[in-house]
DNA sequence: CAGCATCCTGTGCGATACTG
DNA sequence: CAGTATCGCACAGGATGCTG
């Protein structure tokens, strides 16, 4: 026990802050997660308001920094679905501190009804 | 046990996310959190590369936030002091996952000393 | 010392139209 | 269906100089 829990280092976020800080990268990890699978035009739904560029741009992000796994089916009309990867679903579980933290502050409880709220 | 742990919400982020997914958002946070208190200078020497206006409006960020709290000494020359409140504490440590789960990528270690690789 | 005012650049992101 | 191409804006954030 010498100067443990006193300093914290940030330096490992760097690169993936670039991807999960900008706005649309939690919410695109995270709904996958909370679907399991999902194709493009399924996400373009779920995430209101995000553009097909945007959209495309952070899965291409997601997947470099192996977050998510992209599956092609050659059909016609094509077919892709989105996963999240192993590491993926453990950065969805390391948020959840995060989010509980977050939802002290307001009570979300009243407009959100996910489980964290129950 | 019925729907949760297969949701998550990720709506408690909403504002906070403007904030600590800024560049600085929580390197500050973390900076005055390892050392407890410290002055406008001393951050800019400690957070390299930062300019003074972009630490100017991050404080006043988080000052609204209630993450940082200022205390003014009217001297000369001025004294400001910034200290992390219970809110920025919490954070600090609601985090740590997040840090953990990064820092299994890459060898971090490597360059970087700190306690949680030891 | 602790900022603020000003200017400037990069780019995240949206809107729309088009393609394999 | 699953994207790409193009355009455009808003804003984060850097550099510099000035002030109470």
């Amino acid at each position: 026990m010498k100067d443990q829990s006193n300093t914290i280092c940030l330096c490992p976020l760097d690169g993936v802050i670039d991807t999960i800080g900008k706005k649309w990268g939690l919410l695109i990890v995270n709904e996958i997660g909370n679907h399991g699978r999902l194709r493009y035009n399924e996400l373009m739904s779920e995430l209101k308001e995000i553009s097909p560029s945007t959209l495309a741009s952070m899965l291409k992000d997601l997947e470099k920094q192996e977050l998510i796994e992209k599956e092609v089916f050659r059909e016609i009309p094509p077919r892709v679905e989105y996963s999240l990867s192993a590491r993926g679903r453990e950065l969805r579980t390391a948020i959840i501190p995060l989010i509980k933290w977050a939802s002290k502050k307001g009570n979300y409880s009243v407009h959100c009804s996910c489980s964290l709220f129950k």
